[in-house]
DNA sequence: ATCAAGTGAGACCATTTTATCTCATTATTG
DNA sequence: CAATAATGAGATAAAATGGTCTCACTTGAT
């Protein structure tokens, strides 16, 4: 009974976040157009606006956490790491855009924490290439992380914008990344 | 007559920019508040939220051209000048953050054509970094300045987050643009 | 000092959007 | 097949917001 309804919140999740990616004013009316119910319906599965953001936000992450795990951080080079975890984030731009600008989700307390919770392999990854001299000593892990971050969304408004091919996008963002872009 | 009214309509300018920075759904009557003024007034100067709002993108605009004209670009290295651009970009981040954000702004048709034109140098300048082998030719110069873009946001982020200190937020900004978060 | 212009506070209306509720219809389950 | 649960469409209320207007007050120029 909650199972069932489990996978159609995260259907319909699906289905916002993919609405939200393209215009982040949508009304719930919208949304729940788009995700193929009723409001009424939309209303059963998350009691409020912010209800639903937030589990947006939480199913983001989840995706992230995914990622994460499949990309098995500890083998490799902490390069081969950060790259493999690169190419299965880049595909998830559009479910996880709106994470940059909705303000309900990135104010909320817990939320942070969690985000940070997730992004704590990452963290360590960082760490661990630092250690090993692949990565520069000098910049502080969490502003590689910024870096990062922002790296993808650059990658991602790209792709969608059409100035950068798809099948070539994560390896422009990891020589960017990795090398800059000054001649060495 | 018009004149001391573009001089208090700049005002109001800069504390919608200010206040928007921090909540971007601010609503009229807020940022009336904020700038110290009535919603009346603040009416009086902008006709409509999409007046202001675009008053509030070409103001940003004409921040980044003056700033583009005071680092004159076509002195000594490319490295350098954009070296320049960003240190005088970087502190104007609060002003110019919710231009990513803001569907209002740049869905407007005028907008985009103007953004391209003040931002024409720019695109020069990495084309002469190109030319001259400062800067790598295998990307290309439209994701150089998608780059430079999303990493002035990772700045001013990481600044006002208090992860980065300001005043070497411009260095590490460009050595890690220019030389990538790995080690040689 | 006087007069005209500009301003602020808030009432007011129209519109949009969130949220609740009802009810007929459809699926589901036993 | 029958009973029960879930759904969709829309009516409705409640809240927020954009935009207009009035009016008393301040400011500045003459």
């Amino acid at each position: 009974m909650t199972s069932i309804m489990d996978a159609r919140r995260i259907e319909v999740l699906h289905a916002a976040a993919e609405l939200l990616a393209l215009k982040p004013a949508s009304s719930l009316a919208e949304i729940a157009s788009h995700a193929g119910i009723g409001k009424a319906t939309l209303h059963r599965y998350f009691s409020s606006r912010e209800d639903l953001m937030l589990a947006l936000g939480y199913q983001a992450l989840e995706m992230v956490s995914q990622a994460i795990q499949n990309a098995q951080l500890d083998q490799g080079s902490a390069i081969e790491a950060l790259t493999r975890v690169a190419e299965a984030l880049v595909p998830l731009g559009d479910k996880l855009h709106f994470l940059l600008n909705e303000p309900t989700v990135d104010t909320h307390p817990d939320f942070k924490a969690a985000e940070n919770n997730t992004l704590e392999p990452l963290y360590q990854l960082v760490q661990r290439g630092q250690s090993s001299g692949e990565l520069r000593s000098d910049l502080s892990p969490t502003w590689i992380l910024y870096i990062l971050n922002y790296a993808l969304f650059a990658t991602w408004q790209s792709v969608h914008e059409g100035d950068l091919a798809r099948r070539e996008a994560p390896a422009v963002l990891m020589t960017t990344l990795f090398k800059g872009i000054a001649t060495r």
